[in-house]
RNA sequence: UGCCCGGUCGUCUAACGGCAGGACGGUGGUCUUUGGAACCAUCGAUGGAGGUUCGAAUCCUUCCCGGGCAACCA
């Protein structure tokens, strides 16, 4: 099927359908999208996904992103979050066009509505908001007008302006467009276009008493932008004829189109800005950054790089339909694939155990070479001490090992990563039957991993020299639930993993004393970590990233 | 139940009337100074019923299932 054809990028339709109009010419072939966020909470995965495809797709043909805050909800909206938005979107490797706010706007759209009130296409309402809703209709049965459906066109202007102008209190009156109430789509029953809100706006200050519901805002936003493809998600479908509606009516002079895609749901953890905003604010997390979250910050945090993400996303595609479930596995590995690349290798123990080398000069220290990427030669090669204590992963040993089992038992014979063979000659106990240290011997002629006999040994253990060893706080982080979609659970927040996050006193070799906070490493044979903000060059602080696939813990579960 | 949208391996996603393919996952193996990585093999799907057609995942009908729509949220 693909013997030699060049189909390298998987498409998607939504690339099929912008290569069709630049084809056909549409638009003079330009392609602008734009990336809309509303800025009340932090991006998550799931908006990186909109963020791929919008400033993914632009790019791809040579066209215009823009970033474009959707702030018409002032009671909601705050600078820390269009900040912080900023921040992830650039984190993720991508650059706006141009900046900008639907309140950039609020002059021209006020205009719009002046023009939509002139063409009878709009109306000022008086309604109750409970009547509008009683107005409304249902489903089922058609809505019936609103007595103010005919004021007359210099009495609406004049109530608009007034509106405008903060003479009203919130919810007298709302400006609404005349379309119909009979519509089979409830969006088109005269939805509204502006409600009095008497609040001050993050950008706009008081310079206005009213604000824009999204329908109105957003296509005429698009418009004003010059936008030619609106991607937005699954649930604006009925919206589109509204977005339409309002194009049209207005000399906006544009004709952007919108098209929706599946948002996207992850297993184990839960997407909804409203369900994160309550793990943050109720402390079942640390913050918007807390490891566990889906958050874009979170991620970074637990040591997550832009390249996996966007990596997930083209692995993932993009689809229509609405109940999907993408299996966090995607993106686990989709992180291991870029860590394993990069991030050079590094030996620490998370639970250490002792191991003295009875046969090894007290005193001594050697500088064992250790190579720093096995998938990356130019990552080059550093200097490991080595000496008679040291600390191994206490599951390295075992003092009845079952059947296959490769490392530390008692006569058995294992390598020191890099360094040498040893076989384990003496355990050593506390009153409690707990192993507390290990005897070993060492054979000289091994230096380097190899013996010079070339006799084999199956089992390969990583190791930190004890009085080399900088302790460190290791975090290991898990799935934040145990369902994989915990959120249609009528108490989801019960669901939250107990196991999700666990503190371990290890230690690490010396060579990562100094490491910046973000940068990756992969601890041999444990999983991908980095170094978390809070680590300090006297209290290191480690993040689990990511584990590395275990074919003996899998193959011990199932056995 | 009115309108709109959608159902393809366990999961995500291709196939645009012409051999149902890829990725993740699972399983088995090769290799290995990480039980990592890599490599090989393998398991595995068109919601049901009719119809159109030489030929249907694809078109039509119908049923079933899932999602969305009746905020002065986005």
């Amino acid at each position: 099927m693909s013997t030699n054809e060049t189909d390298e990028k998987p498409s998607n339709f939504l690339r099929e359908l912008i290569q069709k109009d630049v084809t056909a010419g549409t638009h003079a072939g330009r392609v602008a999208t734009r990336f809309p966020p509303e800025p009340n909470g932090y991006l998550h995965i799931g908006h990186a996904k909109s963020i791929w495809i919008n400033f993914g797709l632009a790019e791809d043909f040579g066209g215009t992103c823009n970033l474009r805050f959707d702030d018409t909800n002032p009671e909601k909206e705050d600078i820390e979050y269009a900040e912080a938005i900023k921040r992830d979107v650039e984190w993720l490797g991508y650059r706006w066009a141009g900046l900008h706010h639907a309140s950039d706007y609020f002059g021209r759209l006020y205009d719009f509505a002046r023009e939509l009130i002139e063409k009878r296409l709009a109306y000022v309402c008086s309604l109750t908001e409970e009547d509008i809703r009683l107005y409304r209709g249902t489903v089922k049965e058609p809505g019936k007008p609103s007595p103010d459906r005919e004021r007359p066109t210099a009495e609406n202007l004049d109530l608009l302006e007034r509106m405008k102008n903060g003479e009203f209190p919130d919810a007298q009156y709302t400006v609404r467009a005349k379309i119909d109430m009979a519509s089979p789509n409830m969006k088109m029953r005269d939805p509204l276009m502006y409600r009095i809100r008497r609040v001050p706006h993050w950008r706009t200050g008081d310079a206005w008493n009213i604000y824009p519901m999204y329908d109105y805002a957003h296509g005429l936003s698009d418009a004003i932008e010059n936008i030619t493809h609106s991607f937005c998600t699954l649930e604006f479908e009925n919206n589109r004829e509204l977005y339409d509606w309002f194009v049209d009516n207005t000399s906006s002079g544009a004709k952007p189109r919108q098209y929706e895609f599946a948002r996207l749901n992850l297993s184990h953890t839960v997407m909804s800005k409203r369900r994160l905003l309550q793990l943050v604010k109720e402390g079942h997390v640390k913050g918007w950054d807390d490891p566990r979250m889906p958050t874009l910050s979170g991620l970074r945090r637990r040591g997550v790089t832009p390249e996996a993400i966007r990596d997930f996303c083209e692995r993932i595609g993009v689809a229509r339909k609405d109940d999907s479930l993408v299996d966090v596995a995607m993106l686990d590995h989709a992180i291991r694939e870029d860590l394993n690349r990069r991030a050079p290798r590094v030996m620490a123990v998370i639970d250490p155990l002792k191991v003295v080398i009875d046969n090894y000069p007290e005193g001594q220290t050697e500088d064992i070479d250790c190579e720093n990427n096995p998938e990356d030669p130019a990552a080059g090669m550093r200097k490991v001490p080595f000496s008679r204590e040291l600390y191994i992963e206490r599951d390295d040993f075992m003092e009845a090992p079952p059947k296959k089992y490769f490392r530390l038992s008692p006569g058995a014979e294992v390598r020191l990563k890099h360094a040498y063979f040893v076989k384990c000659v003496r355990v050593e106990k506390d009153s409690a039957g707990k192993v507390i240290e290990l005897g070993v011997t060492y054979d000289p002629t091994s230096r380097g991993g190899e013996a010079p006999d070339g006799r084999k040994v199956k089992g390969t253990l990583h190791w930190v020299s004890v009085p080399h060893a900088r302790p460190a706080e290791v975090r290991l982080y898990d799935h934040l639930f145990r369902a994989e979609d915990p959120a249609p659970l009528e108490d989801w927040l019960s669901d939250i993993n107990p196991d999700s996050v666990a503190s371990k006193a290890g230690f690490v070799e010396p060579s990562l004393a100094e490491a910046p906070a973000g940068r990756s490493f992969q601890f041999m044979r444990l999983g991908y970590f980095a170094v978390d903000p809070d680590s300090r060059p006297d209290s290191l602080v480690f993040n689990r990233t990511v584990g590395l696939r275990d074919s003996w813990a899998k193959a011990q579960k199932s056995g």
